[in-house]
DNA sequence: TCAACTAATTGAATCGTTTCAATAGAACAA
DNA sequence: TTGTTCTATTGAAACGATTCAATTAGTTGA
């Protein structure tokens, strides 16, 4: 038997019903100005008899372009990226534009499978946190006349609109406040490498040690994740070595790592932190402040990030013509507590 | 002067260049098998050319159906909501769909825009965790041919699927092992209770305590949201009156209350959990084990909610002659840390 | 009463796909 | 040669909104 499915009733059919021209109800619908008061009154009237809903994809295709926006970011259920997403949500609908949520997973084949999808629905244009280096694609898409802007990543001024935090600046304060706190053996805990975001914080981690007279010392502690898993497996292998060669600090390239090596210290090992070894991480999530130890970090503003980046992406698709690229840097911020205050 | 912006390359332009009609390139993109290979190869290298990019409106215009699902959530900055999103759009990258996101924040008039806005784009489905009592609205959205799935709520199977987590039994579960660990004098924290979430875990608790054969008491704190701020506040009130008042423990409504409680306790206050005051929370976030004081919680297999909408979502979707209303209630579970761990 | 004007309404054309009946062409048999 | 079966390709029609030139109705002034 065939499926029954009645189809949406049509404009068509709310002004046969009305008793006017379809030209006079998509009138009533986009300059109820042009109308007169009582046949609006009746077109009213049939829409709701009916419980007709505009048709978006036909509208759409008529007018070339949509009020929709896409989003790509890493991974949203990381707490920097959903601050993001609800900034740019936020944004996106005090303009009247609605977002489309795609989670790279930090992989670029689901990235790449995101663009494509969001350039076939013909979106107003992309806000993307990059798994990668990400120029090409950003070019090929901007020339094929997708506007792109792309969010805590910093890209060409010649290629597009970007808004970062400047994470060398971000890492180098770390370590500084770490060696204002008398600690001399810094491990970095972060990777991989390929992320900027943190071969940013470890450059900048390593210019404060640089810079600095005393004789502090630096090094990487490699990860292949910045998650509170990862996190763990550092910290466990840092308790279970030798006391003398443990680091006295640990600057971790985000709180999510800090927050698994904390973890690692409190429950499997009697790391004291910060006697022992002090932790600061990086992002100042909502949790930093209530973890096992209250957690120093570096605030990125990730909300206004996240709006930063609508704003700049509404204003380029809705006047293109005086719409300049920018590189827009937000410095970030430092957050003490306990887990670095000096003893 | 005009906006220069050249118009983006059609079906047509695709065949003009390939010397065949556009019939063939439409069989090029969606029934290749059809297609003598050579005039593949001609159709595909004028597309590469050209840059030709598939308009989806187009194709949703024609088709009348749409690969995007719709998913609202109340709050997608809250880890239950961000994990139960990654599930959603984990299930639905599986069955060839794309989720748009929406954040009501809430708030019952965003909500509503939301669900407007995704009728209008002629979602697939709608996967909603209502703000409100949403019956009247599904059966609408229903009655003109929305198909809508209600996650983190039970409503009746006359009107549609849901899936929901048993909010009854993870209170009692919370309270009866507050009861087990000797506490008497136990508060719950949360509200308002027009979340049927917080009324659910309340009544549950409610019934523990009847249940027990203790002389144990138990008391509402109402807070106006669900949020760490809400908690410490709460926390902050408890703190500050006279210790034969205090309740020796503390069931939040979710994590994120709970979370705050213990921050008032520990920073502005000299309250110790577990013995002075235990404190459970509820949802297992993330975090929950990384709190100040490990935070014992109900687990709620968030990310399994979203997927599972999902799949009934587009179950419902593509066979509906099949589809039959099925109402899902998952069990929570109990995790015991050390916020509740009896001296 | 007619011209001149404004206000309100009309409906054909358009956007870019997909679909499908019709046609062309090739291969083979009789 | 003619007929029969294939396979490959064609192009008109349809989806449902918006736009805009054309039309009709209504008002005013002379």
């Amino acid at each position: 038997m065939p499926i029954p499915k009645k189809p949406r009733p049509s404009i068509q059919d709310v002004a046969r019903l009305a008793g006017v021209s379809l030209g006079t109800v998509s009138n009533v619908l986009n300059n109820p100005e042009r109308v007169k008061p009582d046949t609006v009154g009746k077109v009213a009237k049939a829409i709701d008899q009916l419980g007709f809903v505009r048709n978006d994809a036909a509208r759409q295709l008529k007018a070339g372009r949509s009020k929709t926006l896409g989003l790509v970011v890493l991974d949203i259920s990381n707490p920097f990226f959903s601050s993001l997403a609800r900034g740019a949500e936020d944004a996106a609908a005090q303009g009247n534009y609605s977002v489309i949520l795609g989670n790279s997973s930090d992989d670029l084949s689901r990235e790449a499978s995101y663009m494509a999808l969001f350039e076939e629905q013909r979106v107003g244009g992309i806000v993307i946190s990059p798994v990668d280096g990400v120029s090409e694609t950003v070019t090929a898409l901007r020339g094929r006349g997708t506007n792109v802007v792309v969010v805590d990543r910093h890209i060409d001024a010649a290629i597009g609109c970007s808004i970062s935090v400047d994470d060398i600046a971000g890492g180098r304060m770390a370590v500084e406040h770490l060696l204002a706190q008398g600690k001399t053996k810094i491990a970095f805990v972060g990777g991989p490498l390929e992320f900027q975001q943190v071969a940013d914080r470890l450059a900048g981690a390593t210019s404060a040690v640089a810079a600095s007279s005393s004789k502090a010392t630096i090094k990487h502690i490699k990860t292949k994740a910045l998650s509170v898993i990862a996190g763990r497996e550092v910290g466990e292998a840092i308790a279970a070595s030798t006391k003398s060669e443990w680091p006295d600090a640990i600057f971790a390239a985000n709180d999510l790592l800090a927050v698994g090596v904390l973890q690692a210290f409190m429950f499997k090992a009697q790391v004291r932190v910060p006697q022992d070894i002090a932790v600061i991480g990086y992002d100042d999530i909502a949790f930093a402040e209530a973890a096992i130890v209250p957690l120093s970090s570096i605030r990125q503003p990730a909300a206004l990030l996240g709006s930063t980046a609508v704003d700049m992406l509404v204003e380029e698709v809705e006047s293109p013509s005086v719409h300049k690229h920018r590189q827009i840097t937000f410095q970030p911020e430092l957050v003490v507590r306990e887990s670095t205050l000096g003893v």
